[in-house]
DNA sequence: CTATTGACCTTCT
DNA sequence: GAGAAGGCCAATA
């Protein structure tokens, strides 16, 4: 396990995110058994800017906010991205309701 | 090496 | 129901 383990399976959730949906940093953080690491997700996306593997544009906080367009190239980046998804947008906020993905519990035994 | 901050969320009061 | 505090992991000063 190397210190940036944790990224890797942060990496690898966001990975697998089908397009046009949207995952939250609770559900990630949940899913690598981290209640309450979210804030490390948030660090982990930080670092996946510059990864085109990684899709962070897909990955927004509890209330569907962009919180992390700022980190992007632009700060309209992340919200052109998800409307080239197809994901539909409330506002400033994305609909949860419609597009949210919730990733599988167990990411190191499922495939 | 210690302290503070950071794309946050959950729980207690 | 609303507000405040705690917690998790990593990076930067």
């Amino acid at each position: 396990m190397s210190s940036t383990d944790f990224f890797e399976r942060v990496w690898a959730l966001v990975r697998m995110i089908p397009p046009g949906k949207v995952t939250t940093y609770g559900h990630i953080a949940t899913a690598l058994g981290a209640k309450s690491a979210a804030r490390t997700v948030g660090w982990a996306l930080h670092a996946a800017v510059g990864r085109d593997d990684i899709p962070a544009h897909r990955v927004v906080n509890r209330r569907g906010e962009l919180t992390g367009r700022m980190h992007f190239a632009t700060p309209t980046l992340m919200r052109e991205l998800l409307l080239a998804e197809g994901v539909t947008f409330d506002g400033e906020r994305v609909c949860l309701e419609r597009h949210l993905w919730i990733p599988p519990l167990s990411p190191q035994t499922d495939q």
